[in-house]
DNA sequence: CCTCTTAGATGACAATCATAATCTAAACGA
DNA sequence: TCGTTTAGATTATGATTGTCATCTAAGAGG
């Protein structure tokens, strides 16, 4: 099969950065080839290169794209209100069970991040930018708050690696529940 | 070069333990290879598989080994006095630039644990039983309030995380900092 | 001292990897 | 409509991977 459209090659590609942001944050960057990335995106591995100039290349995509998306939800709201709402919703969300247990659709900085100090200059700035994007995203939700912002994201961040590594349920459960009244503490403490 | 005496076989294995430990760090686990590292240890690939039955299970044990080793200075102290000292002392040393910026003999959990959903039974059980260990350790040295110890250590992975993803050095030295008032908001609050 | 065991070196193995060349048929510009 | 361009398939390449078989010489046990 030959030559496609430039509309279906625009969602060829959409397709493959979507399939990658997901195989990435489930089974790493490393050790996910481009092969089966192609294959899971129902491609073959050749045409590859006529989207990407190189792994690192859609690596560095996959991780804006899904930055982003990771991001949309805690954008919608304008009036103050609906902000803190939509924020603590967020929280629950990401110190949720089902986020610890499906890095393949969760944060890309808590599946990704630690890999940022041994990654190419590419991927390193797709990491910075996405993490200052989402510490901006949460201030502004915060009414400003850049430090208690910064402080809540931590938390955030730690508290789903710590729930990732711990392999009992209650374990883990106990870990998003301290999580949850410690990011709740920092939201509410201005 | 043939036999080496049993004592200096220990030595050999304590070595590659060492040298593996450094290496997972530093480049991560899937990008280090048993090769490179037992170069890295003075000796060749070959010799490998009469230390560890696979790479695997050296994982494993530098996860082990390195988890016991940062933890060491925080169990020495006694009365609680002297705890609470080290507890400082030892946020100090893990919100500073130096531990950002040397992640080979950093914290193991804060550079490797965001693997183990994606590792082997074996790792991740010596992920787990490591970072309940650190959890463990840090309650003790907080007179017990182990819900604390639990906020404690998300926050400073967390930050540690975030500031290894920061290029700029003002922004790591911000996310430090910020990282430090909230470590030391959770150790005060009891 | 003699035999048996074995730490480590050397070299080979099948897989897997990122990248690239070649091909082909359809989409495009004219 | 005709020639050019190109998305994607097929196949190749060279490097690297974890693991293992074989060889060596020296330690360990008698």
């Amino acid at each position: 099969m030959p030559r496609k459209s430039q509309e279906e090659k625009a969602r060829s590609r959409a397709r493959i950065v979507e399939v990658a942001a997901a195989m990435f944050r489930e089974n790493g960057i490393a050790t996910t080839g481009v092969a089966d990335l192609m294959k899971a995106a129902g491609l073959t591995h050749g045409g590859f290169y006529r989207h990407f100039a190189s792994k690192d290349d859609l690596v560095a995509a996959a991780i804006s794209h899904s930055v982003s998306t990771a991001l949309a939800e805690l954008r919608g709201a304008e009036e103050p209100g609906a902000r803190a709402k939509a924020l603590k919703r967020y929280i629950d969300r990401y110190l949720s069970e089902e986020h610890v247990g499906n890095p393949r659709d969760g944060c890309p900085l808590a599946a990704l991040g630690p890999e940022a100090p041994r990654s190419s200059p590419q991927v390193s700035k797709a990491l910075d930018e996405g993490s200052a994007e989402a510490v901006r995203v949460l201030a502004a939700a915060m009414d400003g708050r850049r430090e208690a912002a910064s402080s809540l994201m931590a938390t955030l961040l730690g508290s789903v690696v710590m729930a990732r590594m711990a392999s009992s349920h209650q374990c883990r459960k106990r870990i998003l529940l301290d999580g949850q009244r410690a990011a709740l503490g920092i939201v509410e403490s201005g």
